[in-house]
DNA sequence: TATTTTTCGTTTGCATACAAACAAATTCCA
DNA sequence: TGGAATTTGTTTGTATGCAAACGAAAAATA
């Protein structure tokens, strides 16, 4: 049929992939996670970092809590949890004054990972701006801050 | 211990989650998916979505080439034309020309999709960047092309 | 032409990511 | 105070997303 390449691409309706922001923020993520998997210390993933990172900051919080901090859901960050407890780079201790509650804390290992890893998280942002100016990088960080 | 705050704190080396694009660029990621889950026809996620409309824009690819175009690599690609085959979306067919590849082909369910779904697609891109004017909206677009 | 390299699709394993449903504990508030 | 609403953590199910390893087929090249 003649008409079919016709059909197929009227019924997009001028939509084109290239030109959603919903495909780059992908694109760009996955660039991103690449860069992190090849440069982070021991094997961290970006969740697990910003975990540690987040726990370096606060010292303990709750499993909840800490998701919240580092975006993402319960059932997220409970994986999140588990692998970093299997490694030894938190604790979890029942909160004396909340029976619901876990207090996840850090631990020495997870100190000495997030010391270690600190250069590596700066050079990792350096190297996924790269393609951008001072001002731009500034730029696109602020939009996606309101982004989200 | 007075100290052990400090030395978490410090561990950290001045390093922000907050300022990380990394961290924005998932959570952007993660509006956004929430956003087209709300939004799109027929459960379609975003990566099925990509996939139909790259099958409605060239009517028939390879499997792996069709994850190029949607920027999947091949062990994801093939996760979600399975899905597409066992929901009727696509057909699957061995090419006569080349014994190593299917050919991946848009059926008339997957095509109606698309053209109910083509108005929610555009929908979608707009309400991700509702909190940008028009010119941060192109700006963004820029910026996340020359990042990938 | 014979060998090497590349491509294609597949499978396994690991790690997000979230919805939904759930029990237990706590908080809110009438 | 006592029931309702909320919070916390867990489990299950589905869907990416990629690395690594693999066999089969095709392409490149010596």
């Amino acid at each position: 049929m003649p008409g079919e390449a016709a059909e197929r691409i009227s019924a997009l309706g001028g939509y084109r992939l290239e030109e959603q922001v919903g495909f780059h923020l992908r694109r760009a993520g996955q660039r991103h996670a690449a860069i992190f998997a090849e440069r982070m210390v021991e094997g961290l993933t970006p969740t697990q970092w910003a975990a540690l990172v987040k726990l370096a900051e606060f010292g303990a919080l709750s499993q909840n809590l800490l998701g919240r901090e580092t975006a993402m859901d319960a059932a997220t960050i409970k994986g999140v949890v588990d692998r970093l407890l299997k490694r030894g780079f938190v604790t979890a201790t029942p909160d004396p004054g909340d029976a619901r509650r876990m207090l996840i804390a850090i631990s020495p290992q997870g100190l000495a990972a997030v010391e270690q890893g600190a250069a590596a998280a700066f050079a990792i942002t350096a190297e996924t701006l790269k393609p951008l100016n001072t001002a731009e990088r500034r730029l696109l960080l602020d939009l996606l801050k309101r982004l989200a």
